[in-house]
DNA sequence: CTGAAAGCGCTTACAG
DNA sequence: CTGAAAGCGCTTACAG
């Protein structure tokens, strides 16, 4: 009686039609809450939907609507360390929404970017989030003149585009000042290589409540580092420093590491704080870091969302929107844990 | 001329049949390599569409066949230490057949896992790859029943399934025989909880090479349980272990830290081998560890290639396939980097 | 060797 | 209030 479509055991928009005995259109119009009909036809052709399982076709959908409700994530963060909280964000506010995010990870290479992006192009993506390692670089793929909205996040963007980024330069406030409100009175900045805007935007900030009585240290982005700038302020005679602000997790754990190995107590007589909240850094270090938070995952949601709204035609403001950080307040630093 | 279909920008097989002077079924064939027709006309047809910018449409293609070109990744390993790798071996072997790969990361929770299932399907992905935080342990979701193809990779796999996992045995005895080789003769293991089955296979392959003479350690995956258990093994008297074979590159990281502290050389005093080769971990630790690494990137490469077969109908072997582990030598052991 | 027609699963004017 | 028809972009028997 019913099994004239079962072709490869999907339950198709026909099925239901036939079961609530009405014409397809009907059907259709009933499930979409659009058309004119009765209550209880409308009632009656949802149930029966539900009863036999229906699921609509989304390829078929799309085909009509040109919207397949996926979008495409680019990223050259090979480790995930800040794409994968960017996509935890993404996908939390889209699965709602019924999108799925196909990830593609590309190196450097920009012909690896191509296959992809045209990969993504072909199947009809509603849009495309591109992100990355830092703010100031662009990936290694021209996303400008694309049949489909791009929004960036944690990358930089072209000009004119949407774009997403953490406040260094607030979140760096957020850090000094609490070793500040500790009472720390000579506070060091051990950070990364000043080539990195995200970098300077945090030593600007730094300065700003400071001053400039201490040099700020510039390195590069490992634990030796933190290690060398350790020896080098604790090698030279003078006051020692009482707070060290990190310009990133590693930094800030061989910071504590070294310091221990100098029988300085962290954070009795130093008090440090680093940056990124990476956990598996941060948790790991004796005493385990206090440490800002990028709010990475926020920034997902809002480009997720932002890029959604592009999709379906609403206007969005070009332009760089700047999402605060947050302070993660763990033992390093010693003081009040309830902020 | 040829304006006539600029509907949404996208150049479709109509403007290439209306381009290259042949009907739409012809250019079909011409592009697809099927039917007969003078190699002229084919070429013809296959020169206009590069020209015009022709890109089938996945989803128009995709109603057809019953095939989106697309697969579902879905992992509960929410820091994408496992997954991100597998992903990478997958993305790697499938972008070359025009795969995409959705990305679904489920917390432990099966309303959310089911959520994302429903969400792929819908999209009508060619099959779904599960992939997890352990080998012993089942995703939070029933993937038995689905209308595609499933594989397991680092996942526990339901019965009669395919799944993928490294050879913890085989790793660790290529880490024991390493330590061996070097002239050690006092190897002890620490490593994580007994309830993982990786951490049992390990530690049969120690004791198969060491004999019982030494207990096995087993404890958490934390630095503070490397600490604790070089505490143990140096707090008791009698001769301490030269050689020290580690669960994870974590505890290893700790140990070789712990040695330090107590002013053991490591590599010339105790060789220490770790376990995963997670890059973030071995390569920072002073000195950096020589590991095991799970190739769960070629894991990947194996679990998409047959999830490919399988979508494409090919027949598959059900069962459990183990792939080999690889010693990555660096500077925790001494030795002979040239292996 | 080539093309007209039917159809994949759905939606949306348009008639009744 | 409901349904027949056309169409999204493609492929595939089937006729010629």
């Amino acid at each position: 009686m019913e099994n004239q479509r079962i072709r490869n055991g999907r339950v198709t928009i026909h099925d239901v039609a036939a079961a609530a005995g009405v014409s397809i259109s009907t059907a259709s119009k009933a499930l979409n809450n659009t058309g004119r009909m009765g209550d209880d036809t409308r009632e009656r052709v949802k149930r029966v939907a539900t009863e036999i399982g229906f699921r609509p076709n989304a390829l078929a959908k799309g085909l009509l609507s040109n919207r397949s409700f996926t979008i495409g994530l680019l990223t050259n963060d090979t480790y995930g360390r800040f794409t994968l909280p960017v996509m935890a964000g993404i996908t939390e506010a889209l699965v709602d929404h019924g999108v799925s995010v196909f990830l593609c990870t590309i190196e450097d290479d920009p012909a690896l970017g191509k296959v992809h992006v045209d990969a993504m192009l072909d199947k009809s993506v509603d849009g495309i989030i591109a992100s990355g390692k830092r703010i100031d670089r662009r990936l290694p793929v021209d996303l400008s003149h694309l049949p489909v909205p791009v929004v960036y996040a944690f990358t930089e963007g072209t000009p004119g585009s949407v774009t997403f980024c953490a406040d260094d330069f607030q979140g760096a406030t957020l850090a000094v000042e609490w070793l500040m409100g500790l009472g720390r009175r000579r506070i060091a900045h051990i950070t990364g290589p000043e080539s990195f805007v995200s970098v300077r935007e945090r030593a600007r900030a730094y300065r700003s409540l400071v001053g400039d009585t201490l040099p700020v240290l510039y390195g590069t982005w490992s634990e030796a580092w933190g290690h060398e700038a350790v020896a080098k302020l604790w090698g030279t005679p003078g006051p020692k420093p009482d707070g060290i602000f990190c310009g990133n997790d590693q930094i800030a754990r061989a910071v504590v590491d070294a310091l221990r190995e100098r029988d300085v107590r962290v954070p009795q007589d130093v008090s440090v704080v680093g940056f990124d909240n990476w956990e598996i850094v941060a948790a790991q270090t004796r005493p385990p870091l206090t440490t800002v938070d990028m709010n990475l995952k926020a920034l997902g949601r809002e480009a997720g969302l932002t890029v959604l709204a592009l999709a379906e035609g609403r206007a969005v403001e070009p332009g760089i929107r700047t999402l605060p950080c947050e302070l993660v307040v763990r033992q390093s630093c010693g003081g009040n844990p309830d902020h």
